[in-house]
DNA sequence: CTGTTAGCGCGTTCAT
DNA sequence: ATGAACGCGCTAACAG
């Protein structure tokens, strides 16, 4: 930087300010900083910024894995929307294990991010504790939370009780509902206890639950364990999409016809949703917006902006081929 | 750190060498530091251990796109893998733009990255320059390169090969060949080539080529399309899975049994691909195998170890129910 | 609007 | 094996 200053024959505050703050500056002076800085290729450099001016303009994400199109996704809005706002973005995942969450938090503390994105508003007390000793700004993303933390995401029970009720218009009064580990996963357990609920709200006998893993073979195995033990259900809700998909693969194994036998529904509206044959009835989760939204709340609160602490989107319901009218008994 | 120096009654110099090396230092002295740290729940400085140590234990990768599976699972791995070896990872990605990949580039090396992990290894020469001026290591990924840079990855030309000689010995002579973009994507490029070369050299006709965008429904397309311009075509070579999918699915649509009439093959072999009816024919991407290499040969250089520079890694055939003998004529 | 200067918190010589 | 002291490159008062 001294070295762009006395090419630019200025102080180095100027350049800084050039670099930072280049309203605070004459427009000449602007200039000439600006051609100093392309003449020598200078880059800034991150860690003394961060040291001398206590923001690493650096933000961290624990996400549960980068396996799932979903996060993936969301990684990606968050970090394109962090960068246009000049922030970088360091990843971690947590594998679903709270133990592992809270290494990663600590080793993202160490390198000074100046916010945090995590995955869901479940998290370990001592999580939470050391986000609130080391004053970090955080916001819990996919799920709206219950207002003690900042959040964007949806309410996932509420986009169940919507999707139930088109199952119930259509005629559908026994349902199967197939569900990956709801264990230290708050946005399946939401979508479940959503999905039961409102079976049981409408006088429905409540649904044959079956938890598998989260695999499309594991959808497969799921529905037969379900219609062993439920064979009358005419619906199948699924928490998720990638278990939709070995459901409908398996009915057609069966030779159920989806949906003249069998409604099937998802969550999450993966963009093989819409090419399955047949098309499938899902819940659209925003995973591009929850990202950018989440760049947007974090950037805004560390430069003292009032932002949104919570903000719900809308999960809206696509309906499409693979759910129908009930078959007559 | 002059806190837990004075709790230990030690110099800031002896927390320094318990943190980075322990074992210089006496047993003793270690204990005594160590339970300070833990007292004080004392969290480096990670700007300032950078500045210092003109080092910052974190590496940059950009990617194309998050996504694609494929680089999901990678980034995975290589944060897993640099988590171990104590370094962070900052991701940025490119959307397949060498002008943002440039762009990236720029902001990762100004956040201090000890090394960078890109795709490929066909990139703008400025890049290559910017890497070299600032002396930043760098390892190319998913591709075996030119032995001009440092990489990890397999031979997608080689792998090509061998699934055209499965499909030779199955007897199939027609080829058809379905292939997303190659611009700026030399993975790709490097599947078409190989395929067109593998089929030409065995003294087949040239194969119909359809590009088509990366999405399943893009696939259904281009197989009517290929079908349009080559119906005597017995088997359609997708340089990806995704691709795969949409064939087969198509094929289905048009009545045409997979693999009674129609061999299809993929390209990644995602978790998909398995599961399909019928499951694929593909080429497996060893891609965590490529990401935590990549941590390991990047970590190891930035410490001056001698390292890989190349290495190349087998991307095995995985034969499934796509793919059959050619109907007879 | 611009320059001067004092740290930011650590690693790393150099002594001992 | 340990401590003292310097400086990494920059930003943020403050003064002008």
């Amino acid at each position: 930087m001294a070295d762009v200053a006395r090419r630019a024959g200025v102080s180095t505050a100027s350049v800084s300010r050039v670099l930072n703050t280049p309203d605070q500056v004459s427009r000449e002076l602007r200039r000439r900083v600006e051609s100093a800085v392309a003449d020598l290729r200078y880059v800034r450099h991150g860690a003394a910024r961060a040291l001398a001016a206590r923001r690493s303009h650096t933000i961290g994400a624990i996400v549960p894995t980068l396996g799932t199109a979903i996060f993936a996704t969301g990684v990606e809005a968050l970090q394109r929307r962090l960068d246009a706002l000049g922030h970088a973005l360091l990843v971690a995942h947590s594998q679903n294990d709270p133990a592992v969450e809270l290494r990663q938090l600590r080793t993202l503390l160490e390198r000074g991010v100046d916010g945090i994105v995590l995955v869901g508003h479940r998290h370990r007390p001592a999580l939470y504790r050391l986000l609130a000793e080391t004053r970090t700004p955080y916001v819990c993303t996919y799920t709206f939370g219950n207002g003690r933390h900042a959040c964007v995401g949806i309410d996932h029970a509420r986009a169940m009780a919507t999707l139930v009720a088109h199952l119930l218009a259509l005629g559908h009064r026994r349902f199967g509902v197939i569900t990956s580990p709801t264990r230290d996963n708050d946005r399946i357990a939401q979508r479940l206890q959503g999905a039961v609920a409102a079976v049981r709200s409408a006088g429905c006998a409540p649904p044959e639950v079956v938890e598998a893993p989260y695999a499309i073979r594991d959808g497969r195995e799921a529905l037969r364990a379900l219609l062993a033990r439920a064979p009358e259900a005419t619906a199948v809700i699924c928490t998720t999409d990638i278990h939709a998909v070995g459901v409908v693969a398996e009915a057609r194994t069966l030779g159920l016809d989806v949906p003249g036998r069998l409604s099937v529904t998802g969550f999450d509206d993966l963009a093989l949703a819409a090419d399955l044959e047949p098309p499938l009835t899902t819940i659209r989760v925003p995973a591009e917006e929850i990202g950018a939204r989440a760049a947007e709340m974090l950037v805004g609160r560390v430069l003292g902006k009032p932002v949104a602490t919570a903000i719900k989107l809308d999960a809206e319901l696509n309906v499409r081929a693979s759910t129908g009218a009930a078959p007559r008994r």
